[in-house]
DNA sequence: TTCGATGCATAAACTGTCGATGTATGAAGC
DNA sequence: GCTTCATACATCGACAGTTTATGCATCGAA
């Protein structure tokens, strides 16, 4: 959900968004290549993002992009998000 | 943190635990079994419940009760819950 | 007497993260 | 020229945790 909220944003290729995670949350969040490459090709696998290489001062990069089924997926993490976070409020009751 | 929260409130038992948790999700959120089960005996290898078996009815059942050092780890894990949870809205923005 | 609810427990399969490592390029400093 | 750091992608093994399924046992109600 975080990598295809970020890509709402616009096209952005693994470390650009590993980058803009980390900024967004003030470097509270980090998202390691271990994670972020493998969560990459998943979303892709799944259709919800599309990849082409491009190459930029003798550097190739991936750049991804959100597809019209991510838009969608995206809006239905977001959903699932704000379901989970008031059931988890919910049980904290008072100690929230 | 659930099952730690929800023992916050007193001493109760697996199942009972889970039926509160779904009690107070509306029923949004189920701890099945399989993970009900596993995580509390962590929680108790961790030192943060404490339980004995009980026989009522004629059934047994395993009662537990949050430690001093259960009380500690539930507040650390509030605050690692209300970071994680503000991270997560700072990454969405206007899309929460 | 059969079925559903209560109650605990564990094993196998599956999923996902983390840490480590490998490759390669460009830029900056010495 | 050489080293070092940042950029950039990729994958593997180890690890942790959930899910699915199963097993056992008791009680109350139909």
């Amino acid at each position: 959900m975080l990598l295809l909220a970020t890509l709402a944003d616009g096209p952005a290729h693994g470390y650009a968004l590993s980058a803009e995670l980390r900024r967004r949350t003030d470097g509270r969040l980090t998202v390691i290549e271990g994670s972020l490459y493998p969560a990459l090709h998943r979303l892709e696998a799944a259709g919800f993002v599309a990849s082409e290489m491009e190459t930029v001062d003798g550097r190739r990069r991936r750049r991804y992009e959100l597809t019209a089924d991510g838009k969608d997926a995206l809006e239905d993490e977001i959903d699932s998000w704000r379901d989970l976070r008031s059931c988890i409020d919910d049980v904290l009751g008072d100690l929230a």
